[in-house]
DNA sequence: ACTCATTTGTTCGTATGTATG
DNA sequence: GCATACATACGAACAAATGAG
């Protein structure tokens, strides 16, 4: 692991940890420097990790305080999947695959999910169930030429992990989505909707680190459900 | 300005104009060293920032190449006011004030907003049109010891741009949810929601950049003409 | 009002590591 | 193997904001 990493690594922790409680200052940049053994610079860029996370805020002139971030609960912020994001949670969320076949990207699809038309994509349909509901559909196209090797057992699990550890794949960056929209099929045969007429969609195209798409997905979420937060900074 | 800023507006300007044009590689890190008469310290903190608007990707050996940033259309994922938001996209949005009062906050408020009880606070009822029809309503709290001399005709314009020019404080953090809700009495009575049962709530706590809470706002939004979008990065 | 030490912010230069072709 | 290009790390200097004296 990078030197920014560890120490970006460890600040997390100890902020974590309450061994540096909110609204506490941390030690200045000099001091950490010496604490650490590493340059100003390396350092630095650690805590703009930090700041970005919304862990911490730097002052002018006076320092650095640890913010109070217990208010993020599940964050959507940054790009994680979904197995990623509940695995510190305490909630227990189950999967279940309901549909996992191969097809030809034709043109309709092709202008929805921004992959060439003719392209070999592996459709993946997978509920997400909280307390015995389900309420969430999860709709996946991965390009096959890219990610091979893709199987019900793994969309079982984490696809992202097997991606970067076993296909060593890097993944760079993310466009997404979100608005309210009618039910479709699915949602309707598959989803625990009750009594709602509406479904937040959150649409991602992800793309690996070349800057070729590899996914476009789907999620389709029961509103009351669907809570959303980010740490956004002033520039 | 610094100077990383002025080189990053500089080459964001060249994107935008397409005189860098998408899927083209910029000139490399020494060159642009050269171009711009700086350090490559310097150059890559600008080209970082281009790299987290969504604007370039690095790819390690071969070269820094322009995305395909056309996608990303109304991006609320910076912290931007309404009128800021506005200016660039052609849409002829109209402000009309619709509440406008000074309040002290009370316990009930305290929690809902995060401001401490007995803050004195001026409420603001703000509705958005689009092509004469009311899609948004803007609650807002702002703590009026700290924004001092707001009033009706700056809430018309942009109160962003009153905070920061006339008062010359600065801006530094938010954090915001976005969810789903059933519409209150300001939606049902203020908004043109015709067969829509319900409203997408964007909730923003503002911060000053000494980590002051000045302002809590909800936006409520018709959810057919709601669309977030954002660029995220895997780290 | 002024000085001064402290702390973060910006910029430069240099060296080395690592991925690409 | 080699040149090119981005990534990481170190050190140094000065600027700018803050707060104490």
């Amino acid at each position: 692991m990078k030197k920014f990493e560890l120490i970006y690594n460890e600040l997390k922790q100890k902020i974590a940890n309450k061994s540096l409680p909110a609204g506490s200052k941390i030690p200045s940049e000099n001091q950490l420097c010496q604490d650490f053994n590493c340059s100003r610079g390396t350092l630095r860029k650690a805590l703009e990790l930090l700041a970005q996370d919304g862990l911490i805020n730097a002052q002018h002139g006076r320092g650095v305080f640890v913010l109070d971030h217990e208010q993020i609960t599940f964050s959507f912020g940054s790009l994680i999947s979904f197995a990623e994001a509940n695995q510190d949670s305490g909630s227990t969320f189950t999967t279940e695959v309901a549909l996992c076949r191969n097809l030809l990207c034709d043109a309709a699809l092709a202008s929805v999910t921004g992959f060439a038309a003719e392209t070999p994509l592996l459709k993946l349909l997978r509920l997400r169930t909280l307390n015995n509901e389900k309420i969430i559909a999860d709709l996946n196209y991965f390009n096959t030429n890219l990610i091979t090797g893709l199987n019900q057992d793994i969309a079982q699990k984490s696809i992202y992990h097997y991606i970067e550890s076993e296909l060593k794949l890097k993944i760079g960056f993310a466009r997404r989505s979100i608005e309210v929209c009618a039910p479709n099929d699915y949602d309707l045969k598959y989803l625990d909707l009750s009594q709602f007429n509406c479904v937040v969609v959150v649409k991602n195209w992800v793309y690996l680190a070349d800057g070729v798409l590899f996914e476009y997905t789907e999620s389709h979420h029961r509103p009351d459900k669907f809570v959303f937060t980010e740490f956004v900074r002033r520039r």
